[in-house]
DNA sequence: TAATATCGACAACGTGATTGACGAAAAGGT
DNA sequence: ACCTTTTCGTCAATCACGTTGTCGATATTA
C-alpha cells in the first residue's frame, strides 16, 4: 500500500481512511486546541506565552522547583531548563529565590502572573473541551479520550513535547 | 499552555475529564504512532529517518519538486528547504537533477531508497491504524477520524509540523 | 528590448537544544 | 572529623534548524 503522493487513491476502502491520515488528524486536533488557547491567552494579557513556556510553567508547579528538577520533568538538560527559566523570569512569570536550607539550590517559583496564566490556561482548556462537547456530543468526546488513553503508552503521555520532533 | 496542578479537581464535572487532558491525549496518540513508525523504519534499513525528514520526503512527491516548491508545501523558506534537501541527498533519499527546460531549476526527485521509505511508511501507517482497529474496533476509529476532521480546521491539517511548537 | 519575477546559493544571524567542565555546597561512608 | 561522591547552577563551545537579506543566472512579461 502506499499513501499520498506515492500511490494516491487505491485505498480508503471500507476501513475508513488511509493510515497516514490518523496521525495527521491527531496532530491537527492537538494543534488547533493549542493554537486557540494561545490566541485567547494573547487577548488576555499574555501575548508572549508560547507553547513551550506553558509546558515549562507546568513543570514548575505550585510548590516551585529547581532548574535541574524542571529539566528532569521536561526531559531536557538542566542547562536548557535554566535558560528557559531565565526567559520566564524576564517575562515575569517566575522568580528565583535562594534556598536558605541548601546553598546550591535556587528555587524557581511562580509569580502571581505565572499563576494567572496557568489558571487562564486551565479555564481555556475546559472551555475548548466544552466546545468539542457542544459540537460532537459528550459521549463522543469521552469515547475519544478513553480510546486515546487505551492506545497511547504512558511513555508518550508526557510533558516533553518541545523539541521532540527533531529528535 | 497548561494548568494541571494549579486547580486540581474543581473541574471535570459531568463532561468526563479535565480539559487539559484532551490535547495531551491527542498529542500522545500522534506521538505514539510516529514513534512506533520510526522504530519500524529503523529496523528495516532506515535508521536515519527522522519525523521531519518524513514530512519533507512527502513534500517531494512522486513527480519531484524544486526546493522552493518544497519550502512552500512545508511552510518554510526556500533556503530552509534547500538545506533539508541537502541532508536528504546526503542520506541517499533524493537526488537533484538540472531541469533541461528551465536553467534555474534543479528538480529534486526521490531515489529508489526514497520511494522505499515512503512505501514502508505507508504500510506502517496502515498497519498501525489496523492495530487501533483491532483494539478499539473499526467504528470507534472511524468515529475518531470523523470527529477530528470536524474539529480541526483545515489550517491545522498540514505538513508543517516541525518547528511549529516554538513559534 | 527592458522590466519584473523566480530559482538556487551564500552569508550572517537567532534560538533552543546539546555536552563538557567547573566551583560551591550537601550528603554519605569510614 | 575527613574524604569521597553527588548535586546544583553556571560558563563555554557546539550543533541543528530556522530566519532575513543578497546575489547572479535565467524565465517571463509588458
Amino acid at each position: 500500500m502506499a499513501e499520498r503522493g506515492v500511490e494516491p487513491g487505491a485505498r480508503s476502502s471500507a476501513g475508513g481512511g488511509a493510515g497516514f491520515e490518523l496521525p495527521l488528524l491527531l496532530f491537527a486536533g492537538f494543534r488547533s486546541i493549542i493554537d486557540e488557547l494561545h490566541r485567547e491567552l494573547a487577548e488576555h494579557g499574555h501575548p508572549d506565552v508560547r507553547p513551550a513556556y506553558g509546558f515549562a510553567l507546568q513543570a514548575v508547579g505550585r510548590d516551585g522547583a529547581t532548574a535541574s528538577e524542571i529539566g528532569r520533568r521536561l526531559g531536557v538538560s538542566k542547562q536548557a531548563a535554566g535558560k528557559t527559566v531565565e526567559k520566564l523570569e524576564g517575562l515575569g512569570y517566575v522568580e528565583r529565590v535562594d534556598d536558605p536550607r541548601d546553598g546550591r539550590r535556587k528555587l524557581v517559583r511562580l509569580t502571581a502572573r505565572g499563576i494567572d496564566v496557568l489558571v487562564r490556561s486551565a479555564e481555556g482548556f475546559d472551555r475548548l473541551r466544552a466546545e468539542w462537547v457542544r459540537v460532537l456530543g459528550a459521549d463522543r468526546v469521552r469515547a475519544m479520550e478513553a480510546d486515546l488513553r487505551a492506545m497511547a503508552p504512558a511513555s508518550a503521555f508526557r510533558l516533553d513535547a518541545a523539541g521532540w520532533f527533531n529528535d
